[in-house]
DNA sequence: CTTTCCTGTCTTGTATGCAAGATAGCCAGA
DNA sequence: TCTGGCTATCTTGCATACAAGACAGGAAAG
């Protein structure tokens, strides 16, 4: 049991880890997190284990099945569309809040348009998906406040969440195009105009998910027999290489 | 130790209890939140106090001061500008999303505004303070909308804690018109007029604070020395009786 | 009287142990 | 071959024990 380094850092970094495990689209929805495997894995007791469980459960990034175990969310499709109509309240509210976009808040923004064009270039997908995501939350920052920052952020884990179950192709370029349009709405100070692009974004990133795909084709028929969500052989582990060379990758946000 | 009843219904009730024990303003900002005290009230064992309190900590309720104890939180004016910013770009964003106020709605908005009458005839300051903030909680429920409801009502409880800690005055009748208001404007069916009624509202609120009466008159001193948050003997306990008869109403939300 | 230090007590932080449900695999019987 | 039941094992649920920091109060020294 070689501590890599004297611990003191786990605080906070189980919670961390996952949720940037999942914006990068390393980790899939379903994701079997064991808490024993996890305490190994970051050199403490389950005690704390249990408790980034529980702060990502109310996150809406987790949920436990009793005695059965800890899984990354699955979002059904009714929870998709509720996050995307979550997203496009908060982020056009956001937009059509705003008064002026600073000269930093610009800067930053096109370097981050700019990384998604060197990313797409480069083809590096999981940046890529990052990126996409990161887009949005970077919006909110540039507001300052955290409140928005965090709800958005667990929001866009749950897209990406979304995404990597029900999206089949990946339109990077769609997405960022989208992005640009918002930008350039921003910077000729029509922030109307911009809210109206970032639902129209959201909708069509919405309408690019094949919400009749059901991950668990059994659903209809266990939801109305209320049994316990999804039984069976689909776990991934956490520390499984193939996690980490999933297919299919993310577009959206 | 009587137990109430076979226990069983301790699951989530702590986290609620609180929730809705600040909802309706019997909790004050910076009460002591004891995991012993908790524990013993719930009869349960300070583990599952301690699954509650981070679970509401992640929702921004309560705070843990290392090794002192769990308290409500006393929001900064930083984090009370903060949160009105939030809910102003929340429920602006959904009003003006609206398409439609089924009859449904209607009829409970109509029920709503009603019992804010009846609770202002009968001067009853508790009942008041909870619907005030229910109002948008309502409106928010409106859209069927989970997450977006989970997400207000956090906000409306930091609200109202927000208001007992600035707030010296008790607008009833102000706030008790601004909703009418916007109700009105949602039966016109005029939804951006809504929106922007709504943030008109929620300014007036804001405005009504005094955020230059801290709470803690030595937080810049002691923000500067980076001491921790707030010793000394401001706890009041939970099963105070004190605590259900505290002076000076909320008028908010 | 003021200041300093020490100690007892109370708080949370963390690990661990045990209970109990869920699952998978095996074995026996039809 | 298929079905049913039993058991071994793995999972979380929950309580408890102990460690360690924070604080209050008192005693002693100046």
């Amino acid at each position: 049991m070689q501590d890599s380094q004297t611990s003191e850092t786990t605080q906070k970094t189980i919670e961390e880890t996952i949720v940037s495990g999942i914006l990068s689209a390393r980790i899939r929805p379903g994701t079997r997190l064991s808490e024993n495997q996890l305490a190994t894995l970051f050199s403490v007791s389950r005690t704390r284990v249990r408790e980034a469980m529980m702060r990502l459960e109310t996150r809406g990034i987790v949920h436990v099945s009793p005695r059965r175990g800890w899984f990354v969310v699955e979002p059904s499709a009714e929870e998709a569309i509720a996050v995307y109509e979550a997203r496009r309240v908060i982020e056009a509210g956001l937009l059509r809040g705003m008064r002026a976009l600073t000269d930093e808040g610009r800067k930053a923004l096109d370097a981050h348009l700019n990384e998604e064009k060197s990313a797409m270039a480069a083809g590096d997908r999981q940046r890529l998906s990052y990126l996409m995501g990161d887009f949005h939350i970077r919006i909110a920052e540039l507001s300052g406040n955290a409140i928005i920052v965090d709800i958005l952020r667990d929001l866009t884990a749950r897209t990406i969440l979304i995404s990597m179950l029900y999206q089949s192709e990946f339109h990077a370029v769609q997405s960022h195009d989208g992005h640009c349009r918002i930008f350039e709405a921003m910077q000729a100070g029509d922030f109307a105009r911009a809210a109206e692009l970032s639902i129209e974004h959201l909708d069509e990133v919405e309408m690019g998910l094949d919400l009749t795909t059901r991950p668990d084709p059994l659903s209809e028929l266990r939801s109305s027999l209320s049994l316990p969500p999804r039984p069976g052989p689909r776990v991934s582990q956490l520390s499984d290489p193939k996690n980490h060379n999933f297919k299919g990758v993310i577009k959206t946000c």
